[in-house]
DNA sequence: CGCACTTTATACAGCCCCTTTCCAAACCCC
DNA sequence: GGGGTTTGGAAAGGGGCTGTATAAAGTGCG
């Protein structure tokens, strides 16, 4: 709430950073023409992240005439940083070098009867100590694990308040973690994860104000306001799964009628198929994943049902997209998670016929909306992005203060 | 977009002038208490808004046994501020001295035939004219003209770019205006006026996050998210009204179906009426006011109609707040506009039991839903506060750059 | 009445930020 | 090898906020 100038600092850090992985190599005079800050100011923060290993110097490059200029690049081997994306029937982890390259994936099946917070903290710290041994990476060069956890999160007591899959109800996870992980710990939910790694790494880089859509088994947005990510008073802003798009429609498992979730979810999805054609081939019973892939198969495979089906998702997707355009004005609407990435081009197109139809001309004139363009799971992602953003947040202070909270135990080796 | 120092100088300006007009008169170390600034900032801000004549030293209080406190409070001779609230069928302007009190108050009719912008802008240079001598003012002391516009508007080029009620398009409001009008103009939309008005002196006041919903012929939500006004990529955030709420639902101005508008707006809610009694004695013809009115008498005196009507609406309106609640996770939600005062207490009753109803506990947890206090028209004084802003952006500044346009010619007195 | 004590307000130094300006370093070309 | 050009860093300058010392203005008590 409370803006200092050492804020700024920290936006500018973020942001010559973020420039410098999306452009590695490049040069300080390139950093200052893309951020806006001054050659001094770039010159400084170039030295910064110099002094802390995360880039280095890799040559010149020839200049017009004059002295060349000299060329920084992500130091891929300064550090690592570790997503973990738990959803609830896994737990992805995935670890990167400071380009955020995967270096190591790990996946653990969290099955329905073994949902309990240990478990769950046992599946993660296994994953995690198995992409640190597979990359063959010392633990000391580890900056920090990144931990996504559907539902509200509060980040500063690391304390799950609610997940709604497992009913979880304020459960210390960062505490639970500590005890088995001893790399620095970053808790938020998947909603933020993904907007932030599109922030920094994906569609909405260089956007001032953006709208991640987290399409999924839930549903929610990832808000991008201002420069930097909403999270509103208590840190569950983008609740919007659970908006209502059609008074006294569907149930929802929130209890209200009519969510948005019911009709653009996975399992909203599947309703949609089913009303379509109750007996369709394409419906594999309970299997989310399945079904969307038969779906997305059917689509490519010009089967008028499946087309019907996408066609009929995305006007009610679109619908809310719409609605968010209206709401928040923003340059980009980005749609992310595993049911957009299968579904893909052909759900794009008709959500973005919808859109058109329902935004109002001149915020719809400001955006555009796109699939998200990171390859690999951007929870996992965002993730560690968190990471990185805690391991940057420091820098510079003279005591080691921080704002976010930060658990390690680094008396003893990683598990 | 990028943040420099003097953006943390002229937040805290604001902030210590809107402490200073909450509580006048008011001391030094109260200002630093209320504000979290040190004591030293506090005493500079207040030496610059002396040196403004915005506010004046007027005696002092005991301390506990030591040097009285000097107190500071507003100059209310100290300047003029004018809000001019634009709409369908009105213009209002109203005069305010600093402390933000009314000092005149004119207001002209805009006959349906008449809305051509050359029409508008001169009701509203004869209104601006009128205040100002009702007040007795003299001209020179008048620091600014804020004008509301509904529809979207550029703040920079000070055009309006469409305005939904009369089919404008891209009239350069703020120039024809500075033909008429010597005085520093300012332009925005009542959406962003209404919600600086509660920032600044209603039910917003000290908060980081809130939502202020505007229910009138045309529905619309002003946004303060992060401290400061959420405007969106090109200034048109906040259109909640024609949000789809029903999908396929009751047709709307905008072509498009099922909007927030059709269900909550006074239309909509002549709408509610007609459909739960198509005959009702409280139904006025195209009249919006007078049914509003009606209903309003109706609820207080038990008329079973009316409270259906009432209750109805509330559901719809509940379900819409429910929507922002989960969206923004704001602290308050603060219902303005002449519909939500003439339907007050029953109204914001039955909402809040149906946000209740429809918001998820952990955003609901946190927010309250309130009537706007302010006691005239929210458009109004909202639009002379961003005079207000505007006349306190460039103090302090060397060279007197603004950063927000400001057209005026003030060579020639008023007309 | 005068002195000690308290509280308030201001002045000043210190630190953080960013930018402009100046200058050394490094390279090209002639 | 010298002039011209470009780069990068160091220093100075302008803003901002804060903590500390100091002046100002009271109270209380001997």
């Amino acid at each position: 709430m409370k803006r200092t100038s050492r804020d700024i600092r920290t936006a500018n850090r973020y942001e010559v950073l973020r420039q410098i992985i999306a452009e590695s190599p490049t040069s300080r005079q390139e950093l200052a023409a893309a951020t806006g800050l001054s050659l001094a100011t770039v010159a400084t923060l170039v030295g910064e992240l110099l002094d802390l290993r995360m880039i280095t110097e890799v040559g010149f490059e020839d200049s017009a005439g004059g002295r060349p200029r000299g060329l920084v690049a992500v130091n891929t081997s300064g550090g690592a940083l570790i997503g973990v994306d738990i959803a609830e029937t896994y737990v992805h982890v995935e670890l990167f070098d400071l380009g955020l390259n995967v270096l190591a994936r790990a996946e653990e099946e969290v099955r329905p009867g073994e949902s309990l917070p240990e478990h769950v903290v046992g599946h993660v710290a296994a994953a995690v100590g198995s992409v640190v041994t597979q990359a063959g990476i010392e633990g000391a060069r580890v900056l920090g694990v990144g931990v996504s956890v559907p539902g509200q999160v509060d980040r500063a007591t690391g304390i799950s308040e609610y997940a709604p899959n497992w009913d979880w109800h304020d459960v210390p996870l960062l505490d639970l973690l500590t005890e088995h992980i001893a790399y620095p710990l970053y808790l938020d939910n998947p909603l933020r994860a993904s907007a932030v790694a599109e922030l920094w790494f994906g569609a909405a880089r260089g956007r001032g104000n953006a709208v991640v859509v987290n399409l999924g088994t839930g549903v929610g947005a990832g808000l991008v306001l201002g420069g930097g990510l909403h999270r509103g008073v208590s840190n569950s802003a983008g609740e919007w799964g659970h908006t209502t798009m059609v008074l006294d429609g569907r149930p929802c498992r929130c209890g209200n009628h009519g969510c948005v979730e019911t009709y653009v979810g996975a399992r909203g999805i599947m309703l949609n198929l089913r009303e379509l054609d109750p007996g369709s081939a394409l419906l594999h019973a309970e299997d989310q994943t399945a079904t969307i892939d038969a779906l997305a198969r059917g689509v490519a495979a010009d089967d008028p049902v499946a087309r019907r089906v996408v066609h009929e998702t995305a006007r009610y997707l679109g619908a809310g997209v719409a609605d968010l355009v209206n709401l928040f004005n923003p340059e980009i609407v980005v749609l992310s998670s595993w049911v957009a990435r299968a579904l893909g081009e052909p759900l794009l197109h008709a959500v973005r016929e919808a859109v058109t139809r329902h935004a109002l001309p001149r915020p719809l004139a400001a955006t555009q909306v796109v699939l998200s363009p990171i390859p690999t799971d951007p929870v996992c992602l965002g993730a560690a992005t968190f990471a990185l953003e805690g391991a940057l947040q420091t820098v510079g202070q003279k005591n080691g203060k921080r704002t976010t909270p930060v658990r390690s135990r680094t008396t003893t080796p990683p598990s």
